[in-house]
RNA sequence: GCGCCUGUAGCUCAGUUGGAUAGAGCAACGGACUUCUAAUCCGUAGGUCAGAGGUUCGAAUCCUCUCAGGCGUGCCA
C-alpha cells in the first residue's frame, strides 16, 4: 500500500514537471509514512517540503499543485489534505483497504513475503558457542535473534544459510582436554589440584566418567599428552551433540555447521595469509605477523601469527570470512555477543581487505540477558561453573515463552528476562496476549461451523466499523513490517508489531459481535477474522513461536 | 585515557531512519462478563525524551561537549 501510494505521488509530480506547473525536475527523497494522527491520513508526505527549496514557493502551494494532479484519476483515495506547513495527507477509500484482505487470503502462508530481496544469497551464521560447556541463556538470546533475522530475510525474499562455526582449534580446546583427563585422574582415584582457568562445571565430570565406563583406565596408561588430545576430542564431540541437541529443542536447526580446524587442515589460514601478504595488508614486526587494520579505520594493528609462530584467533577469522566471501554470500551476517564489539573493526578491516564493502559484513550485537526470578537477580558466574543453561530456561518456561521474549528488545539493550513472569499465564504476559488473540480467532471459528456459518463468498463492503477498518489496516502492514525488519536486521520490530495486532483485534471483539444474526456481515466478519489469524501465525512462526488453535 | 552501546512516564521498553499534539505494556485508580474464551476490553492519571549548545522550515532522532550506567581496550578466545 505505502509503495503504491509512493508510486502514484511520484507519477503525478512527473505529470506536474511535463506540464511545466513545476519546473525544477528534481526527484526528492521522499517520505511516505503512517502518520502519528488518525487525522492526519492513513499516509502522509513530506515531498512538498522537500520541493521547497528547489522550486522557490511556499510548500503549502507545491502540495496544492500536486494534490491537483493526484486527485481524480481514480477512486483509491476518499480524500487528500494538505495540512500544518504542507503535508500532504492521504486517506485511501474503504475499498482499497478491504481489497487488501482478498490479497492475504489469497496468500496464505505466504502472505507478509516479499522480493526485496531479489533473491541475494545471505549467510547468517549465529550461536557459534565454543564446544566447551553447555550453552547457556544469553546463547539462547543469539539462538533466537540469529534464527529470527534468517526467517525473516527469508521471507523478505533473500537466500538464507543458517551456519554455526565450530571453535575447535584454539588453546581452549587443550583447556577442556586437560580438564576432563584432570577429572579423569581424580574419579579414578588419583589426587589432582584442579586449576582455576580449566572449566569447572560438572558436565566435565559426566564426560570422565562416560570415559571410564567406556575405556576404563586406558587413558593412564598413555602419554599425558595423547591422553588430553583424546580428552579434548571425546569431550567436544559429546558437548557440540549436547549443543545440537538442546538448540533443536528450542527449535532452531543450522544449515551447516563450519570447522575452524577445517580452515587449518586445507591450508586455507596459510592461503589467506599469504593472499594478504601479497596485498600488502600483513607485515612482520618483532617476529610476529600483523594485520594493517589501521588502513581501515583500526586503532591499532592485530596480531594474525604471534611471535611463537602460532596464529591468532583472527588469523582463523581472516579465512572464514574470505571463505564465506568465496562461497558466493552477498551479505554475510555475524551474530556476536556485544562483549565481542571491540572485534568489530577488526573483521570490517578484513572485508575491506578482500576488496569487498564493509556492508557486505553486518555485524548484530546482542546485549546480555539478566535472568531475574520475581524481579530479584538470579546469581550467574560462568567461571565457578554456576550459569543458567539455555536448556534450563526452556524446560521450565517453555520454548515459546522464552523465544518470544528473547525477541521483545532490540537487541542493542540489555534484557531483563524473569523466569515468572515468563511463566505466568496473564495480561502481564505478551506471549500470551498475542497467542491468545490467534486461539480466540480460532475458537470462533469452532463455533461458526457449528452453526454453518463460514466466510466464504462473503461481501467485503460489509466492514466498515471504525474497530473494523483499523485491524484492516494494521493487517495491510504486515508485509512493510518484515521488509524493513529485515533491511535493518532487527528482529523485534515483528514481535512489537503482533502485540499491537493483537490489541487491534482483541479490541474489536469486545466492541462487535461476529457470529450474529446478520448472515452477510457474519461472513465478512469471519472472513476478517481468518486474515486476522492467517497474519498472527505468519508473525509468530517467524519468530518461531506456534500459534495454538486453543488455550 | 581511548573506543563501542545505552539513557524516553513510577517500572520494562517502542518510536517507521529528520516530520505535525512523543506512544505501548505493567504498576495505580475507576468501570465492563446471563453473550463467539474476562489469558480480554474501555476510561483516568502519569513526560525538562539525562543535561547544555549547535545544524534547519522542523530534532527524542544528526553534530559537539558534559554527566551517569554497561562492555571492550591481549602476541586470549
Amino acid at each position: 500500500m505505502k509503495n503504491e501510494i509512493r508510486v502514484r505521488v511520484m507519477q503525478s509530480l512527473e505529470r506536474c514537471y511535463a506540464n511545466g506547473s513545476l519546473s525544477s525536475g528534481r526527484t526528492p527523497e521522499i517520505v511516505i509514512e503512517v502518520p502519528n494522527h488518525a487525522d492526519h491520513g492513513d499516509y502522509a508526505s513530506n515531498i512538498a517540503l522537500a520541493l521547497a527549496r528547489d522550486e522557490k514557493k511556499a510548500p503549502r502551494q507545491i502540495a496544492d499543485i500536486l494534490v491537483k494532479e493526484l486527485a481524480g484519476t481514480d477512486d483509491f483515495f476518499e480524500r487528500i489534505e494538505i495540512a500544518g506547513p504542507g503535508f500532504i495527507n492521504f486517506f485511501v477509500s474503504k475499498d482499497r483497504w478491504r481489497e487488501g484482505l482478498s490479497v492475504i487470503a489469497a496468500e496464505g502462508d505466504d502472505y507478509g513475503k516479499s522480493t526485496i530481496g531479489e533473491g541475494k544469497r545471505v549467510q547468517v551464521e549465529f550461536v557459534s558457542a565454543n564446544p566447551t560447556g553447555p550453552l547457556h541463556i544469553g546463547h539462547g538470546r543469539g539462538a533466537a535473534t540469529g534464527d529470527a533475522i534468517a526467517s525473516i530475510l527469508a521471507a523478505a525474499g533473500f537466500g538464507v544459510v543458517r551456519e554455526y562455526y565450530i571453535n575447535d582449534a584454539g588453546n581452549q580446546m587443550d583447556t577442556l582436554g586437560r580438564s576432563v583427563f584432570l577429572r579423569y585422574r581424580e574419579l579414578l582415584g588419583q589426587a589432582v589440584e584442579f586449576p582455576d582457568n580449566c572449566y569447572q562445571g560438572d558436565y566435565i565430570r559426566d564426560i570422565a566418567r562416560d570415559l571410564i565406563t567406556k575405556h576404563g583406565a586406558k587413558y593412564l596408561e598413555m602419554p599425558e599428552e595423547d591422553a588430553i588430545r583424546h580428552c579434548s576430542r571425546v569431550g567436544g564431540d559429546v558437548i557440540l551433540r549436547g549443543i545440537r541437541q538442546d538448540l533443536a529443542d528450542f527449535g532452531v536447526v543450522h544449515d551447516t555447521w563450519f570447522s575452524e580446524q577445517t580452515l587449518f587442515d586445507s591450508g586455507k589460514v596459510d592461503e589467506s595469509i599469504t593472499s594478504m601478504r601479497e596485498k600488502g595488508l600483513i607485515y612482520e614486526n618483532e617476529g610476529a605477523l600483523w594485520f594493517r587494520t589501521t588502513d581501515f579505520g583500526d586503532d591499532k594493528d592485530r596480531v594474525v601469527v604471534r611471535g611463537n609462530g602460532v596464529t591468532t584467533y583472527f588469523a582463523s577469522d581472516i579465512a572464514y570470512h574470505r571463505e564465506k566471501f568465496e562461497q558466493g554470500f552477498d551479505t554475510v551476517v555475524d551474530v556476536w555477543g556485544a562483549d565481542h564489539h571491540g572485534y568489530v573493526p577488526r573483521l570490517k578491516s578484513v572485508v575491506q581487505g578482500l576488496g569487498r564493502n564493509p556492508d557486505d559484513l553486518k555485524i548484530v550485537l546482542v546485549q546480555l540477558v539478566s535472568l531475574l526470578r520475581d524481579g530479584a537477580p538470579v546469581a550467574m558466574s560462568t567461571r565457578s561453573g554456576e550459569f543458567v543453561t539455555l536448556k534450563e530456561v526452556v524446560d521450565e518456561v517453555g520454548r515459546d515463552a522464552s523465544r518470544f521474549f528473547f525477541l521483545m528488545r532490540r537487541s542493542d539493550s540489555q534484557l531483563d528476562f524473569d523466569l515468572e513472569l515468563a511463566k505466568r499465564q496473564n495480561a502481564e504476559n505478551p506471549v500470551y496476549y498475542v497467542q491468545y488473540a490467534h486461539a480466540r480467532i480460532c475458537s470462533i471459528f469452532e463455533s461458526a461451523r457449528e452453526k454453518g456459518l463460514s466466510p466464504e463468498g462473503s461481501t467485503l463492503a460489509r466492514l466498515g466499523t471504525p474497530e473494523e477498518m483499523s485491524l484492516i489496516k494494521m493487517l495491510s502492514a504486515f508485509p512493510d513490517v518484515v521488509a524493513g525488519s529485515a533491511l535493518s536486521f532487527e528482529p523485534h520490530r515483528v514481535p512489537y508489531y503482533l502485540q499491537e495486532l493483537a490489541g487491534q483485534f482483541h479490541s474489536f471483539y469486545n466492541k462487535n459481535r461476529v457470529l450474529g444474526e446478520d448472515v452477510e456481515l457474519t461472513s465478512a466478519r469471519l472472513y476478517l477474522l481468518k486474515c486476522t489469524a492467517q497474519v498472527l501465525k505468519n508473525g509468530l512462526l517467524l519468530l518461531g513461536v506456534s500459534a495454538p488453535e486453543r488455550m
